[in-house]
DNA sequence: TAGATTGTTAATCGATTAACAATC
DNA sequence: TAGATTGTTAATCGATTAACAATC
């Protein structure tokens, strides 16, 4: 079986629109349902199941509880991963106050920062320094770190962190983190999403002034990945 | 040609790493240079290049300053494009204070919220209330918008938007939004990242666990995409 | 039962990689 | 020239879609 990353995206968006059908009363679903919610076909829908083999009933759909135990489970989401954030600047303090994340199941346990002005031990979310960091990730087991650090110093929070045991980041710096194969990273590009943006209207833009072939047009459906 | 949307945030690393080298003194580089500093292979490289007809010297490779040139050409980056955040929240306030911006040539130029305590017209980008923004977005002909509100008002914003012009968004909030065909949505859906995070993570320890087969350990090379 | 939906196989589509002729 | 790199074609790989038998 070949794992796919964006299978794995879907099985999440499947799982937030049942989350939202069940508050809205839903027993069961229909492959046409969740296609719908999550933007993609029913037959899309039933191969991510069956790729993790998930059945529901023929004639039947599938019950809305059974199906979110089972996909929390093939998502991990049976147990609870603590999550840092390292770098408190504009993005790791966003992050570090945002409400939204507890509702999904994430729980950010501490933030650190190198400027000393920043560290707040009070706080919900306490805010601690640099050199704690470490010993906070073996003491907590941490296996997954948000790196929201300047360009400049995220290779070297990174290598540390895999050294006392991180498997997998979420790296806001826009540069390309270089690790072993085991270790899991996970990109948020926010210049290149907004490039994306810009090709496209300016492709559109261009293809409206000089009546290109309306080749460029057919293709502005984004979507990520 | 199929425009593949994969390629644009390729063209987008390339022209990243470019402005660092270039920085660093280099006169011209090779697919191989670019390939190793994108993180794909050198057949990749120009493959892309070809798909949008920028050619380089065979045995030469290509000059850094005109494959810039070329490349900003391509992606649009020849024209600003202004950009509203509507939504100044934790996410949309660290955006409208980030620098970074600047230097990769994308200006924020207001941000707009519904709470008046938020307000601020003296900041170098002004806080605005939300009922200025459809005027301000035809006054100063706003093509692309970060919406960052919550969740339940994000439709409606789209909407409004899309009504006075804008054609291109960057959606922070996870829920899907519905537009025209002609309109381009990039969403960033960080729950679904670290969601894909935590399964990889998990995925690890259950088969370090159970002793899988080593399938699912060979995929976890994740990189957007 | 008749009708509708699943689960899966096969077909299609698209993107990446390999390979090599062209050529500077 | 000899060697190295481009540009492109063909082969491969992988993911999505279509279609339909199974079946509740």
């Amino acid at each position: 079986m070949t794992v796919n990353k964006q299978a794995i995206i879907r099985l999440s968006k499947y799982k937030s629109a049942l989350n939202k059908l069940r508050a809205l009363g839903f027993k069961k679903v229909y492959s046409d349902n969740l296609a719908d919610s999550a933007g993609v076909t029913s037959a899309q829908v039933r191969k991510d199941f069956s790729m993790f083999e998930i059945t529901g009933n023929k004639r039947g759909g599938y019950n809305v509880d059974d199906l979110l135990n089972k996909l929390n489970f093939v998502l991990g989401k049976d147990k609870i991963y603590d999550i840092i954030i390292v770098g408190v600047g504009n993005i790791g303090a966003a992050l570090l106050k945002y409400k939204g994340f507890e509702k999904e199941g994430l729980r950010i346990v501490a933030g650190f920062d190198i400027d000393s002005l920043k560290i707040n031990r009070e706080l919900p979310v306490p805010i601690l320094p640099i050199e704690e960091m470490s010993d906070f990730v073996k003491k907590n087991k941490i296996k997954i770190a948000i790196i929201a650090t300047p360009e400049l110093a995220a290779q070297e929070v990174l290598d540390e962190l895999i050294k006392v045991g991180v498997k997998g980041f979420l790296n806001f710096t826009p540069i390309r983190l270089k690790a072993p194969e085991n270790i899991v990273i996970n990109n948020v590009d926010i210049y290149a999403e907004i490039e994306k943006i810009i090709y496209f209207i300016s492709a559109i833009e261009k293809s409206k002034d000089s009546k290109l072939e309306n080749e460029k047009l057919e293709n502005i459906d984004l979507e990520d990945e």
